[in-house]
DNA sequence: TTGTAAGCGTTATCAA
DNA sequence: TTGATAACGCTTACAA
């Protein structure tokens, strides 16, 4: 490893001399300056992050943490916080907390023992313990009043799918509703709720997941306690895939017999057959504006509470009828 | 941030005496260590990894770098990698590296500057500016002499893939070579080769991608150029998907009319309909255990370059034939 | 314009 | 069994 020191000796001046000209800091003589940058370039100097978050007590790092990375959503966040991050020279830890407390306290740990300046979650909105690590929190696609969050309009989202649903036609709509502890979620299914609600169709509501794993469970389900249903609003694109493919199996006729739209719209939806519908969720935005957010309250000292939301669009495919037709 | 200094004094002794505790290095009297001990609880202190990593030029990081996160593979390979490591105390910097030589290198310059101990890199086998970095790199779903790497039985897999379209009567088949530059795409595709040639059924080749973007484009052109292929041998899922879907759109019988066989598992082959059949790579097992033997050269100061090769199956869900009725 | 030296939070050596 | 202290690589007063 080559240090400041060997840089100095190089070029035959003193550390000091050397730090000012890494930083850009203080004066330094134009001949000297020139010098120092020849030596770091001779000996391919990079200073030592970690001495410098040691004397300075911050970094380059930020603290990133999902649910379950295996989840389709969310390598479009992480990546677009990614890529903002890295174009501001910041790197990312990143964790996946399976929506479990005590894996969450172990990251707050690893984060403040490692200098980390910020923290970008999309984990459950269980905030006390981020708030003891005293650094800026940006809550990404979740949301608490206390905290700085960017998500999508969740209650555009329930209602326009509600609404595409009843305007294309469907009589008997089933509303799967997403985990009841995330605002989120519950947002969404509310407000579809309330367009069900002031309709005059038929309309039942199950409860499940986010997950693949009970997505074909909840499909086989829904089509044996409700074989009538004509119209599915999906908790998201996974569960809508698991209910598409049921329906299908069942040898329903899609979007004529029965339409289903998704939500969140992950790549794998125009790759369906029939392609899913769904609502738009800015996904990759969404983590390029939390990674803004975050960057500009590291560099404002006064708490920034910000609350960012992005707007969400229907995406029509095929599993959903064409308006003309109804 | 509560330090060292704190808790000595707290305690009533030297930093030295704390730091012995803290290590459980050197003599201490039973006495003294529960009166630390007791003033650790206290304070809730924690040592200072950026301190530690000063001292000793180690630290609890390892970097992971893979080429898009939001390819549906590397979630499982990263959440393997995770979930080994985190068990281990071990943390994750983590980067995308679009399988670009420039942002791979400002990687590496990022863990070198922030004392990263060893690297999982699932990117380009260009391993030149690795090299440099003076600390273990374990090779993911990538191979290349000179390192360790954990892989998948690619030759089986693209053996198995043929055979499997064969035994099942596909007459015409079709052949998607991913990335050439790939040597884990090239091989399975070689293998897949060598076994079609060697049978008497007519047989053609297609370059493709990996990607979700390319994919469609490349079903469409296949079922153009190639309209009585009566098997398809996909580069991977998301390619498998793509024709699948285009098959679909073009009144094909699944499996009845066309066999498609993908490659991966990724978790969406079983929401498909009809549900796509594929050669199973352990993913996550793989990302264990980069992360196993990534620790293991860690512990022990000698290279290690065991190439880890772990096997394959067959899923058989939908879009094959079932064997006995060929 | 430059250099000396103290300090960031640890660990390890050495002396007591 | 304990405590002073130098060292890790860097930054920044302060002195020159």
């Amino acid at each position: 490893m080559v240090t400041i020191k060997q840089v100095a000796e190089e070029a035959g001046v003193s550390v000091a001399t050397v730090s000012r000209v890494l930083n850009s800091n203080g004066y330094v003589h134009e001949e000297t300056r020139k010098a120092v940058e020849k030596a770091i370039e001779k000996l391919h100097y990079r200073p030592n992050e970690i001495a410098r978050s040691l004397y300075h007590h911050t970094s380059k790092l930020i603290g990133l943490v999902v649910p379950d990375i295996t989840n389709p959503f969310f390598p479009e966040l992480a990546r677009g916080v990614e890529d903002y991050l890295q174009q501001e020279g910041y790197h990312l830890m990143i964790g996946n907390s399976d929506e479990n407390v005590e894996k969450e306290v172990q990251y707050i740990e690893a984060f403040r023992q490692h200098n980390v300046m910020g923290v970008i979650s999309s984990t459950s909105e269980e905030t006390a313990e981020w708030t003891k690590l005293n650094i800026p929190v940006v809550l990404l696609d979740r949301v608490q009043n206390d905290f700085p969050s960017v998500y999508a309009d969740q209650e555009a989202g329930g209602q326009m799918a509600a609404n595409i649903l009843l305007e294309r036609g469907s009589r008997n709509i089933t509303l799967l509703r997403g985990p009841i502890h995330l605002r989120i979620a519950q947002e969404r299914f509310l407000a579809a709720l309330h367009v069900l609600g002031k309709s005059d169709v038929h309309f039942q509501v199950m409860n499940t997941s986010f997950s693949l794993h009970d997505a074909s469970s909840t499909a086989k389900q829904l089509f044996d306690q409700y074989p009538n249903t004509d119209g599915v609003i999906a908790a998201n694109d996974i569960v809508a895939s698991a209910v598409l493919r049921e329906a299908l199996l069942r040898g329903k006729n899609i979007p004529e017999e029965l339409q289903i739209i998704g939500y969140d719209d992950i790549p794998v939806c125009e790759l369906l057959y029939p392609a899913l519908s769904t609502i738009h969720q800015p996904a990759y935005e969404m983590g390029k504006e939390a990674a803004k957010l975050l960057m500009k309250s590291l560099k404002q000292s006064k708490k920034i509470n910000e609350q960012m939301m992005l707007p969400v669009s229907f995406v029509e495919r095929e599993t959903t009828r064409k308006v003309e037709k109804v």
